[in-house]
DNA sequence: AAGACGAAAGTGGTTGA
DNA sequence: TCAACAACTTTCGTCTT
């Protein structure tokens, strides 16, 4: 079965918030989502080796996607099979054994190098382990489609880690990753929708309150203005401000509102910049806000007394 | 002096013929 | 495949605190 979290994997804190209807834990201490059920992928992939020892295993279940050779590789033939071929076909299936073994080889090789790429980029940017299992499982998918040739290594596994992050609504922005794995963001992009296209993956659009935890503990903001930005973006869904934009910026204006009116200012360069996005951006997501969510009185009423800075 | 504001021009990506 | 288009950026001048 499903086993549970108990302790968050950053920071370790045992203070965790479950949030059922999104199936997520959130840690309250430092807002890091530790685990939220995942997906069908086309196969089973947790691990079940404790408490299920008894019951049916699961076929083509890798047990874990982070190690590259568990159960993976596929042998062309047995010796039983090779007494039974006439010996004209024999050359034939040492042939294809050979092929098979140079490749499986190749992939081996390669799944070695970049999952220690991957892990490498992926304890920078303190993902979850979760999200690390599964962006290890989508490149390796990505690999045996072939889909990595022609692709530099690096830009795939970073496409895999953004896909995962997006996939578990743990989004980091394509700066982070971009930052992390020294490659370029277009590149980066362009890999992840290539991936994803060929690989079937269904990415949710992203929420752009997965962004606010993190933006706000960067600007240390405090809780309170935390979840009045969490509110201005549910207003602002209604009221259709977000559709076509970029998540963060949206995140980034609500959290720049929502500070205000805390009295816990922060400059919109600052906002800007743990946003990924610049101040105009701010400037323009703000300026809607405060045209269709009225928010310009409970503003007014804060700025009458500031408070410290 | 620093921050906020907004106009104008440029960039990269999406879409639809 | 190309052009139109929207979102976002960069840059810069002006206003506000």
């Amino acid at each position: 079965m499903q086993h549970y979290v108990k302790k968050c994997t950053d920071c370790g804190s045992i203070n965790l918030f479950v949030n059922r209807d999104k199936g997520e834990i959130v840690c309250r201490d430092c807002g890091l989502v530790i685990e939220d059920k995942m997906v069908e992928f086309g196969q089973e992939w947790r691990e079940f080796e404790d408490g299920d020892s008894s019951g049916r295993r699961r076929t083509g279940a890798p047990m874990t996607y982070t190690q590259f050779d568990q159960g993976l590789g596929t042998e062309v033939g047995q010796k039983a099979d090779l007494f039974q071929l006439a010996s004209k076909d024999r050359n034939k299936f040492f042939r294809l054994r050979k092929w098979q073994y140079r490749i499986s080889t190749a992939i081996e090789r390669n799944l070695k190098l970049a999952l220690a790429e991957l892990k490498r980029v992926s304890s920078f940017l303190k993902l979850p382990k979760m999200v690390e299992e599964e962006s290890a499982m989508i490149y390796t998918q990505a690999v045996q489609r072939g889909l990595v040739r022609g692709r530099s290594m690096e830009s795939v596994v970073a496409g895999a880690l953004y896909a995962a992050c997006r996939r578990h609504e743990v989004p980091r922005t394509l700066d982070e990753l971009s930052e992390a794995s020294g490659i370029e963001k277009k590149e980066i992009g362009r890999t992840y929708r290539f991936v994803t296209r060929e690989l079937g993956l269904t990415i949710l659009p992203s929420n752009p309150a997965d962004y606010i935890a993190r933006f706000a503990s960067s600007l240390k903001l405090n809780a309170e203005t935390q979840s009045k930005a969490v509110e201005i973006l549910e207003q602002a869904q209604k009221a259709e401000l977000t559709s076509g934009r970029g998540p963060t910026g949206i995140a980034a204006a609500a959290l720049y509102v929502a500070a205000l009116m805390h009295g816990e200012k922060r400059t919109q360069r600052e906002v800007a910049d743990v946003a990924g996005v610049t101040e105009v951006t701010i400037r323009n997501r703000y300026k809607e806000l405060l045209e269709k969510l009225k928010l310009d009185k409970e503003l007014k009423k804060q700025k009458k007394k500031p408070k410290g800075r």
